[in-house]
DNA sequence: CGAAAATTTGACATGACTCAACTGGAGTGG
DNA sequence: CCACTCCAGTTGAGTCATGTCAAATTTTCG
C-alpha cells in the first residue's frame, strides 16, 4: 500500500499536521483494482470518491442507442468517481472502469463529512477543486461551441499530452463525441497538411 | 434594498443565527444593474458573485469569428458571475449582461473568503452548491453527445420552463449552440408532428 | 503464428449551417 | 393614423462537417 503520493497532493494545497494526517488516514482506504475492472457500474450508487495513486481510468455510459460515451478519463493524482451519485447516494448514470491497473485511495460519503468537520481545510480544499472543475467543464462545453472537431482534438493533446498515448484512439474519439473514423481521417489529415 | 430573498434561500440550506446574519449582511452588498448593463465585460477582471434578488442574466462570449455564445443563463434564485475569473482575479473570457433590470446580493472574493473563515457552514453551502452546478455542467456535455438538436431543445424547455418566455428565441438558440434559423425549423417541426 | 481488436479508407447519407429573401409586429415620428 | 424603420422570426435552396456502413489493412497479444 502507497500512501504518500495522497499526502504530497495534498501538501500542494495545505499543511496537516500529525494528528490531522493520522485522522485522514483512519478515514480513507487504499484499494488495488485490476484493468478491466468496474469501480462504479452504471444503475449501482457510487459509494467512494477516490483519488489515484497509479493507473487511468475512464468514466463512461451507454445510451438509449446502445453507444458507449466516454464523459472523463482520470490519471494518477486525479479524482475519480461519479460525483452526482456520491452526492445524492442514487444509483449511477455512469460506469467508472479501469484502463490499467489501478491503485486509489478512497473515502465514502459519511467519511468525507467526517473529515470536513474535522479537518476544514480540507473542505476548503475541496471547494476549490470543484470550482477548477467547474470551470473546465465549462471550457469543454465552450470549446464544444466554437471549435470543429479537428481544432478540438488538437485542443486535447495539448491540454492532456498524457492521456493519449494510454488509451486507444478510439476512446479519444468517443471522449471528443465524434466518431472513430472521423477521428482517423482527421488524423490523417494533419499528418499531410502539417508537420 | 431586499435583501430578505437570498436569507431565504440560503435558510433552505442551512441555519443562520442573528450573529452570523449581522456578519453576512456586512461583507455582501446590495445592487440594482439596468437592463442591458454589463455586470462584467470580456477582458475585465470579474470582481463579484451575484446572488440574484430578480432579474435575468446572460453569461456569453465572443468567439474569434466574432459570434456570440450564450453559455448560461440566470435568473432568481441563481448565482450569477464568472467563477474562472473570479477565482483567478484574472481577465474574464466572458460578459454578464442584464437581460431585464436586476438586482443582486453580491460579494467580493476577500468576502468570501472572510465569511467562509466566520461562518464554515457557508463554505459548506457553497461546497454543495459547486458540486450541483458540476453535475448540471456535466450533464449538458452528456446531452451535447446523446441528444439533437431538436431533443436537447425539449430538454431545455423542460428543465427551464421559466426561461423561455423571458428571453427571445435566437438567445434560446445561442444557448443550445445552434442557429437562430435552425431553431425556428425545428419548432416548426415539433408544432406540425406533434400537440 | 493466428485470431481478434483497432485503425484506415472510400462511397454515400444527413443534420445542421449559410445566405438571402420574406413576414410580421413594435415603436417612432410626421 | 399612416408610412417607415427596425428587429425577431420564418422559409427555402444549396453547402459542409460529420456520420454510417462496409471492406481492407495494421496492430496487438495469447
Amino acid at each position: 500500500m502507497n500512501y504518500a503520493p495522497f499526502l504530497n497532493y495534498i501538501k500542494n494545497f495545505v499543511d496537516l499536521n500529525e494528528k490531522e494526517i493520522t485522522f485522514l488516514r483512519s478515514y480513507t482506504n487504499y484499494k488495488k483494482y485490476f484493468k478491466g475492472q468496474y469501480i462504479v457500474q452504471q444503475g449501482e450508487v457510487c459509494n467512494h470518491t477516490n483519488f489515484i495513486i497509479s493507473g487511468c481510468t475512464e468514466n463512461f455510459y451507454i445510451d438509449q442507442k446502445g453507444q458507449e460515451h466516454i464523459v472523463t478519463f482520470a490519471i494518477e493524482n486525479w479524482w475519480s468517481s461519479d460525483i452526482s451519485s456520491f452526492i445524492t447516494q442514487k444509483p449511477s448514470d455512469f460506469n467508472v472502469k479501469c484502463l490499467e491497473d489501478t491503485e486509489v485511495i478512497q473515502f465514502t460519503c459519511q467519511n468525507q463529512d467526517e473529515i470536513f468537520k474535522n479537518i476544514p481545510k480540507m473542505e476548503t480544499l475541496f471547494r476549490k477543486l470543484l470550482e477548477k472543475a467547474l470551470v473546465s467543464s465549462q471550457k469543454r462545453i465552450v470549446n464544444n461551441f466554437s471549435l470543429s472537431a479537428k481544432d478540438q482534438y488538437i485542443y486535447f493533446k495539448n491540454q492532456y499530452p498524457n492521456i493519449e498515448q494510454r488509451v486507444p484512439q478510439y476512446m479519444v474519439a468517443s471522449y471528443l463525441g465524434i466518431t472513430k473514423e472521423f477521428l482517423s481521417k482527421i488524423k490523417a489529415h494533419l499528418v499531410k497538411n502539417k508537420s
